[in-house]
RNA sequence: GGGGUGGUGGUCUAGCCGGUUAUGACAUCUCCCUUACAAGGAGAAGGUCGCCAGUUCGAACCUGGCCCACCCCA
């Protein structure tokens, strides 16, 4: 039986280790009693590995542990698994930064060796912390992106969709990033603020114009793209510089002669209205250089060194470039002012290097022509909290760029793809063959299917980390490929998935890829719901970064309290908000575990023993029975919509203030003074039932008292593993356990405002009210001598203290002269007569109003007024 | 610059497809060692629901504008 004080740090590490240890929480397909229908399946973003475990982790999966833990108790079965997201940059950037090494000193084998052995390491200790947080995961089937199965998949989903057509390579300008030396997608850039100088560059004219104007100053902050400059331009509507709109323009130092255009997307409120296009500064050199059909100038290479364009600039870097040519254009007249400046740039997310635009051939997924088919998928889904839709509609809405795959890295999925070397003709590898390695496998075929050639070369890039992550569902589920089924899945009953729980951070990309990746597969919508969890922020309710210093480490947290009350902090806040860290807040959940503890050892101590359902209960015994009902049916509705902080605030009040402070105190008055098989059944059902109810929320404690005080006779060898409640159909008098209560509560009052200790006795109670069945309850736990249920109200006179209307019904029918009824009671000129009440010349029908009325109390004692009955105290 | 979300006692929060008396917790104050729990129990105090207009008999809730915070995208 629980004894003593409650020992958290023994009790949670000792199921943690056993809930392991026993697979509790394993998945079992082959289970005769899974229901393919209801079986519950979750498909969780696996964590990048870069870094250790923080708050933001914890939080979201202890959001998604409530969820596995209340359907694997209602619905049955739960696959809830893990997974690693090793493969891509992140991984290769941990490795060489772990490791003080550069992957471009190793070959690609070896470089990839490394990143697998400092993964594996991050991925075992981040494994460790997941069941230190007693997450009901199965860890059997813990996945990693790089492995050679999830490469079968993500090789098998490319050949799909490029023998569905939506796979394309193009030589096109895409985001560079020059530290990485790889293409990078939009979403893996960052703003970062960058100190620099805006430049005034004098550019002179070949010829001058009628008016005889012959140069214009345009303002730059990277004068190192002066020899990439490939035309100016000018808006239409700037009528200073519109005399140079077909004018040829010198540039200074470099010599080359560029024309002069007019286009509107020039910004007329920035620097001099004429602005110089170079391939390629930013986007809108982009839309120029393929709206204007302009020639492609490569001044910064992939590493972001000056090319030979750059004259006796090559080989500088673009910083050094920028400083020396900057000082020659001083020397040369040509520079017209200089001023510091601070502005936004992008950067790559990864290395925080400048990125730049780069021509390079790449592979891409067509997107942008199935943007409504993805915009229905996105509303089939049911969004938990509902709000979150609209990111995923703006950002499908605002789509320009076809998703870039290609990443020019080491550490990642290869594409099963080979060239003809002589006519560049793309050979894809059969699927029977996947996974390949087109650097160390042959290509499927002895000659080009094109031109007969029989030389190949291998494609060297890899896919984005994307291109893998966002096929979870289907590696969770056995996508795979055969000759003679076609695509198949070996699980599929968990497809679609129940849940996808996620930050709102990656709804764009990650969201949106796997709802991409799997509709196209599939056809289906991989995600019946997604629920998605807000920032966990510090305590002055700003965000946690390395940088402010106000990261709270998890460990730190885990190492002073019990994971159940981490777990019931986590439950607090609504589904979707941001919420702030506070130590005190999870004090809160301390105490809670206390006082369950306290009750569970009182529940014991009074029904020790297993107790039939007796024939009849007394009153106040079935009246919590058929509350305990009430809660159920609500905390069920809670857990499936999500409502976590819901289900808890209605748990904790209905288990610390009904069954803790008025039934439980009651009972054991009750239980002292005789033997109550009803009393002692309720005890214990309700008592059970509470730990159920619990158990999604902190399965520690319930699970220890739960196998202390019922495990020998259930039929389960965990709390977890146990049916949710279900309703018993119990009736009571409600009202008359509710007025009884209240009638408690006015008794209390009396004690405290008279400074009585609560075990005062009383002499003589009297109610007039609807008690009936309730009135030993009544007397024993208030310690009342004489108590008497009177069939008549006391002698009291009434006054009419006030009157309320039911404005619901009187506004539509009455409208403004509900303000006249308003002014007319305050004026107390009104009329009460019987069950009607006539002011500003109508009569109100009873159920439109109600009075309220003050009675004063002229006999012997002291009268306390409740809602529902009358006591007199004396 | 465009878009999104939010602003409720000292702090956090419920309510938010209108109904007049805005929920709870923490903190504060008073009383009570009552044999599960004093990290407990019983009470009390504390809010013109960001600001300004509008719609309405009636607005925390609906509409418009503004301010502030955060996020996403340029």
């Amino acid at each position: 039986m629980p004894d003593g004080d409650y020992n958290p740090q023994a009790t949670e590490e000792k199921w943690q280790d056993r809930w392991v240890d026993e697979e509790t929480y394993a998945y079992d397909p082959e289970d005769e009693k899974l229901d393919p229908n209801t079986v519950y399946s979750i498909d969780t973003p696996p964590p990048t590995v870069s870094g250790s475990l923080h708050m933001g982790h914890l939080y979201g999966h202890t959001l998604q542990d409530f969820a596995a833990r209340f359907h694997r108790m209602n619905d049955g079965s739960v696959m809830f698994p893990f997974g690693y997201d090793d493969n891509g940059i992140a991984s290769e950037r941990l490795t060489e930064s772990e490791l003080g090494i550069r992957h471009q000193d190793f070959e690609r084998r070896e470089f990839q060796q490394k990143c697998r052995e400092v993964c594996a390491e991050y991925e075992a200790e981040f494994t460790q912390k997941m069941q230190d947080l007693g997450m009901s995961t199965d860890w059997s089937r813990t996945y990693k992106t790089i492995e050679p199965r999830v490469q079968r998949v993500s090789q098998l989903s490319f050949i799909d969709l490029y023998e569905q057509g939506r796979e394309y390579r193009k030589k096109a300008p895409a985001i560079w990033c020059p530290e990485c030396e790889t293409a990078i997608s939009q979403v893996e850039q960052e703003d970062a603020e960058r100190h620099t100088h805006f430049n005034d560059i004098r550019f002179d004219l070949t010829e001058p114009t009628e008016s005889g104007r012959e140069s214009f100053v345009i303002g730059t902050t990277r004068p190192e793209l002066l020899p990439a400059c490939v035309s100016v331009f000018v808006h239409p509507d700037d009528d200073e510089n519109a005399e140079l709109v077909g004018e040829t323009a010198e540039i200074p130092i470099f010599g080359h002669e560029v024309p002069i255009i007019e286009d509107d997307r020039v910004d007329l409120e920035k620097g001099t209205g004429v602005v110089m296009c170079c391939t390629f500064g930013d986007q809108k050199d982009i839309e120029w250089y393929q709206a204007h059909d302009l020639p492609l100038r490569v001044a910064i290479d992939e590493s972001a060194t000056m090319t030979d364009l750059a004259g006796e600039y090559a080989g500088q870097s673009t910083h050094e470039a920028r400083e020396a040519i900057v000082e020659d254009l001083d020397e040369l007249g040509c520079l017209e002012g200089r001023e510091e400046l601070t502005h936004t740039v992008q950067v790559h997310e990864r290395c925080e290097t400048d990125v730049e635009f780069r021509v390079s051939k790449q592979w891409y997924v067509e997107i942008l022509d199935h943007k409504d088919e993805y915009l229905e998928a996105g509303e089939q889904m049911d969004w938990y909290p509902e709000k979150m839709y609209t990111r995923y509609e703006h950002w499908i809405e605002g789509l320009e760029w076809d998703w870039l795959i290609s990443r020019q890295r080491d550490s990642g999925i290869p594409f099963p793809v080979w060239y003809c070397a002589d006519c560049g003709q793309e050979v894809v590898a059969d699927k029977a063959d996947l996974p390949v390695d087109p650097l160390s496998d042959d290509p499927p075929v002895d000659a080009c299917p094109e031109c007969g050639h029989d030389a190949f070369e291998p494609e060297e890039d890899v896919f984005d980390t994307w291109a893998t992550s966002s096929l979870t569902p289907l590696v969770n589920a056995g996508w795979d490929w055969s000759e003679e089924e076609g695509f198949t899945m070996d699980e599929s009953e968990l497809y679609p998935f129940d849940l996808r729980p996620q930050g709102h951070d990656i709804i764009s990309f990650w969201l949106f890829h796997t709802v991409v990746k799997c509709y196209e597969h599939t056809g289906e919508v991989p995600f019946d719901a997604v629920m998605i969890n807000g920032w966990v922020l510090d305590e002055n309710r700003e965000k946690m970064s390395k940088s402010r210093g106000n990261v709270v480490e998890p460990s730190a947290v885990v190492d002073d309290y019990p994971i159940d009350a981490i777990r019931y902090w986590a439950a607090s806040s609504t589904v979707g908000d941001d919420f702030p860290f506070k130590d005190k807040d999870i004090v809160a959940g301390e105490k809670l575990l206390r006082k369950l503890w306290n009750a569970s050892k009182l529940v014991d101590h009074l029904a020790p023993d297993p107790v039939d359902e007796p024939e009849s209960f007394d009153d106040l015994d079935e009246w919590l029975l058929a509350e305990m009902d009430a809660l159920v049916t609500e905390l069920t509705a809670h857990f499936e919509e999500y409502e976590f902080s819901k289900a808890r605030d209605r748990l904790r009040s209905f288990f610390w203030n009904t069954f803790c402070d008025d039934y439980l105190e009651i009972a054991k008055q009750r239980l002292d003074d005789g033997e109550s098989a009803s009393t002692r059944y309720a005890l214990r059902t309700a008592h059970e039932t509470f730990l159920h109810l619990f158990a999604p929320l902190i399965p520690h404690i319930t699970e220890e008292l739960w196998q202390d005080m019922y495990g020998e006779t259930a039929d389960a060898e965990s709390l977890h593993l146990r049916s949710w409640p279900a309703p018993r159909g119990y009736e009571a008098d409600l009202a008359g356990g509710e007025a009884a209560m209240t009638v408690i509560g006015a008794l209390r009052r009396y004690k405290s405002t008279n400074q009585l200790p609560l075990n005062e006795p009383l002499d003589h109670v009297a109610v007039y009210g609807n008690v009936d069945g309730f009135t030993d309850a009544i007397a024993g736990v208030m310690h009342v001598a004489e108590f008497e249920l009177l069939d008549e109200a006391p002698e009291i006179t009434t006054e009419v203290a006030d009157i309320s209307l039911d404005y619901a019904t009187l506004g539509p029918k009455y409208g403004g002269t509900v303000g006249e009824f308003d002014a007319a009671i305050e004026a107390g000129e009104y009329e009460l007569d019987g069950d009607t009440l006539s002011l500003a010349g109508e009569t109100l029908e009873a159920d439109e109003f109600e009075v309220r009325e003050e009675r004063t109390y002229s006999g012997e004692g002291e009268m306390l007024e409740t809602d529902e009955a009358i006591v007199v105290v004396n």
